[in-house]
Order: structure tokens, then sequence, then C-alpha cells
DNA sequence: AAGCTACCTTACGTTTACGTCAATCAAAAA
DNA sequence: TTTTTGATTGACGTAAACGTAAGGTAGCTT
């Protein structure tokens, strides 16, 4: 095995980061990479968490929310109790994520009858030469 | 025509907002009560502002991207130009909603198969009493 | 040995969206 | 009239999520 590790550099190209940001994730322990003397060796484990993490913050979670949400994608399957625990995070964060899209679906509809409004006026009125 | 204006007071009841709040975004230009010697008073149009402003950043909008919003949402009729200029503001949005929402609902499906994955060693294993 | 590259730590700076005093003022209540 | 209530304007503080020097090290290459 060669255990497939990668340094900083290779994970901020590979997922489009800042070696600062690596190092604080790690700093705010949502990744954990292993150490070769001072440098950081990313294993398989710590691209799965970043990429959770990107995606997490793409809707808004902040980083101690989705610390909680990797611990719940870690959960010891022997631990019972942290399970049900850890489903009641899930259940909020669920919650919260469904509300936010039918809010975020209702916003789209307000915007798209706005859109609307708009080209109908454009149209009435072809006044002014307006491209595309 | 009473002309139903609210002072701070009333809004931050009816919209669970603090008074400094409304005067940042008086301050941001996202609102502007009329004054009445140094007291602020909330018109309708700020009411319905405060709503849509409260909601954008519900979804991760930022106080400037509202803002941009807010001006769409208040097009002069007879600006045609600048109707075209901001129908380019809103399709930047609605495509960014659009996206963010799909992006959200995979999240959800994702969050939902971890939830299954979770009842169902909960149900396996019914070791522990776990109250709901 | 010199230089380059990629990494490291420490630590202060930045932006957003307000919170939190502090001092002041005016109208309403006691 | 004094007190309370609710408002005002500064102005500094804060948390999140990094950015950005500044200076140090370790390993190659030439």
């Amino acid at each position: 095995m060669t255990a497939m590790t990668f340094t900083i550099g290779e994970m901020c190209a590979e997922f489009g980061v800042t070696p600062r940001t690596l190092r604080f994730y790690e700093y705010k322990e949502l990744l954990a990479p292993i150490r070769e003397g001072q440098k950081r060796l990313f294993t398989q484990r710590d691209c799965a968490r970043l990429k959770l993490i990107l995606r997490g913050k793409r809707f808004g979670f902040t980083l101690d929310e989705i610390k909680d949400l990797l611990d719940l994608y870690e959960v010891d399957p022997t631990m019972l109790t942290q399970i049900a625990a850890t489903m009641e995070v899930a259940r909020r964060h669920h919650a919260e994520m469904i509300s936010r899209r039918d809010e975020l679906n209702a916003a789209i509809a307000d915007l798209e009858g706005y859109m609307a409004e708009g080209k109908r006026i454009l149209a009435a009125r072809p006044k002014t030469e307006a491209a595309a």
C-alpha cells in the first residue's frame, strides 16, 4: 500500500483552496492530516471530508456546523447512543435545509415573476436596441 | 390618510430585529425611513423592503447583493435601458439561486441517505432505550 | 556552498453584519 | 417637575473565515 497521501500543494490544486485554508481547517479540527516531520500529509479521508466541507459552505453552513455534520458522517457504528444524538443534529439540519429550499423556491418564483414583468415591458416598447 | 408609519420599536417587534439593525440598514441605504425631527418613521415601503432583506439574508445573499435586488424590485417603468440592465442582474441572481437550490436538493438527498442509514442501525440494535 | 522551491509557524489585517456601551435628548407618565 | 421610556448619534467591540506579510526550515539541484 502506497497509502496515497497528498501534500498541501496537491490538495490546493485539486480543490481550489489556499494552503492557509487547509491549515485553518486543521486548526479548527475539520481536517487531521498526518505529519511527516513538519509537513502535512493529507489522506483520502481528508479529501472526503474536504469535499463535504466545501459543499457545506456553499449553502451557508458555518464551519462549526459542518464539523457537526462531519462528525455525524463518521459515526462509530457501535456507539448507538452517539448515533441517536447525532441523528438529532441531522434532523435539525435536515429541517433547516428543507425550509431553506422552500424559501429559495419561493424567492425563485418571485424573481421569475419580476423578470417576466420586465420582459413584458421591454417587449412592449422596443424603443432602444437591447442586445441579449 | 393616516399614512401608516411605524416607529423603530414597532418595526423591531414586528420583524424580530434590533434597532441597531434597522439603523444599519438605513446607513447602508437599504431602508429610507422618513424623519420627524430626530425620529425615524418607517413606511409601508420600508416594511416591504425589510421583508425582502430578511428573506435575502436567509439564503446567503450579502446586504450589497440584496440592495441590488431591491433596486431591481423598484424599477422605474419608463427607464427602459435601466430595466434591461437590472434584468441582467436578475438573471445572474436567478441562475445563482437555481444552482443553489439544486445543490441544496442534492445535499438534502445526501443527508436523508445518512439518516436512513442511522435509522437502520438503530433499528437493528435496539439495545438502549432512546427517547425521541 | 548557493539558490530555489515548497513547506512551516506566528501574528496581525480584513470584511460583513451587526452588538454594545456611552452620552444625550425629548415626550409621556407619575 | 421629576422620572421613566424610547429614541438619537457616535464609536469601539466581535465572530467568522480566511488573507497576508514576515521570517524560518528542509530538501534538492547546480
